[in-house]
DNA sequence: TAAAAATACTCCATAGGTATTTTAT
DNA sequence: ATAAAATACCTATGGAGTATTTTTA
């Protein structure tokens, strides 16, 4: 692959001082320079393009059609150069950059899109590419290096090797019932009795700590989960629930998508087997070395306090 | 003004160079140097900005946040930087550039649309810029440098101090009477009949030549002109003519500018005295050195064979 | 121990300086 | 006559080369 030439900024900036004072002596001056060897440049910069830029007599010197064409795209590309080292230091700090951020449905339409503005004002230069992905598939995507951070949801206790993960909330799970179904207005809901119904749950893949929690409370109990359906998002498991396929375990924060012809019912911790917690947190590479992540994660600290 | 310090080229091709093969033998090979001045240009930059864009060890070595950040700009630099000598040599022969066009409403709704479609296609990186303007701003444009070149109206034998001029067309004036006006429609119409009637015309600062030219008709007639109205824009006169302000003399092609109540009638080159004639050209400030002007003239010159 | 980056030095190309000439007003 | 650009020639900085050392996988 051949070097393509091109010109240095060094002649662009000699060739815009000139442009804009239309004198050698008085641009070299400017250029802390004598000058001789500025006429030399621009004669240079000129046998370089093969084109006159100045029509010059001792006395005037005048802009060509060419010359004036180049100075909005000379300066143009002095700013951009010259922006680059303080971009260079914003992108080491974190001010600057690009952030991946991969995110399940849930705190998609909860906490997230406040966060995202929040941050967006406080680092504006930095590009936040947002993907909404299962737990699996950000694990994946933090194998293959496609994303910096995640949200997802997983059992107390998940510690998934070479990542480092910070909690965002800890939530009871609590069931989602079809309005239909008697049980659902009971007042004291027995935990045995919901256990005894078909279930809509997310395939194990997807999140395996939570769904080995949730198997683990049916065996306890001695019932056999029966699956009526799975699905992947809690929006779709929801609205499952509400064409009355099954009852459903979700995250508490869930009650704040209501569905008509569904109820959510708290078992509380005092029931036995005990009934899953859930945490959501925020997940990223232990070993990442993208600064803006770490502004990103002492924001999130911040918020939380 | 102190000159702002940038970094050259140079030094970001090199960047670029190692960022993209992640190998200073490689990246040094592909610039057709060695490898050492390859490191030093590299801790130099480094230096420059004060970070490090690679962590390297013997073995490996991999793009910092703030090096990869840097790739896409270090690009983008680059190829405007490469592109500007192109741009230059286009701006030198007219392929590219700004021309400023001014136009009389007339032209604006019969030629020029078509005309500047044509020439946009055959030079897409020449900016046009319009501006409708009389004839008179249009001179005082050109003084001013204002604009680049012109579509006006004048009398034949216009001839300005230091502007070229093409003609675009060669017309015959025709009086625009009002429909109620019983001559209208009368077989043989008489000029001498048509100038005792009352008259809406541009003012004479607007279009000297012309101006004089029909005032003269009258005159050699015996008549005074009654002036009834003045009004700018031809489309504007057609529509005092319209509400039977009077009649009006206007370029034959004026005739596609239909009104309802408003009759174009020819008198003829027969009349005495001589019926004015009008062209419209496209004028240009002689010494002018923009090659964009020279590939209109010339893209306008094959238009009109 | 071998591959690859860093270090040490050498050289020369060229950016810039000084002195002078040319030229147009 | 003078202001200003061009020309001639000199200097020295720093970019690139060669030889060698260091480092770690």
């Amino acid at each position: 692959m051949p070097v393509s030439p091109w010109i240095e900024l060094r002649l662009w900036q000699q060739f815009l001082a000139v442009a804009e004072e239309l004198h050698f002596g008085r641009a070299a001056a400017r250029l802390h320079m004598t000058q001789p060897p500025l006429s030399q440049a621009i004669a240079h910069l000129e046998a370089l393009l093969g084109l006159k830029l100045f029509d010059r007599t001792q006395r005037s010197v005048r802009l060509t059609a060419a010359g004036g064409a180049l100075v909005p795209q000379a300066r143009d590309l002095l700013a951009r150069a010259q922006a680059l080292p303080a971009f260079a230091r914003a992108s080491a700090d974190g001010r600057a950059g690009r952030l991946r951020l991969a995110f399940v449905s849930t705190v998609g339409f909860d906490v997230l899109p406040g966060w995202l503005r929040a941050f967006r004002e406080q680092y504006p230069k930095v590009e936040l590419e947002l993907l909404e992905a299962t737990g699996d598939v950000q694990l994946d995507g933090f194998e293959r290096g496609d994303i910096d951070m995640g949200f997802m949801l997983h059992s107390p206790g998940f510690a998934p090797l070479g990542l480092a993960c910070r909690c965002i909330s800890r939530e009871q799970m609590v069931v989602a019932m079809p309005e239909q179904n008697p049980l659902a207005h009971a007042p004291g809901l027995a935990l045995k009795d919901v256990l005894g119904l078909p279930l809509v749950i997310f395939p194990r893949r997807i999140l395996p700590s939570l769904h080995d929690a949730i198997f683990t409370m049916y065996h306890a109990s001695g019932q056999l989960p029966r699956v009526a359906q799975e699905a992947i998002q809690m929006q779709t498991i929801v609205n499952l629930v509400s064409a009355g396929l099954g009852v459903a375990w979700v995250p508490e924060s869930v009650r704040h998508f209501q569905r008509p012809g569904v109820v959510y019912r708290c078992i509380g911790m005092s029931a036995t087997p005990c009934v899953p917690e859930c945490e959501t947190s925020l997940v990223w590479s232990a070993k990442s070395n993208n600064p803006a992540l770490q502004r990103f994660i002492a924001f999130v600290a911040q918020i939380l306090r």
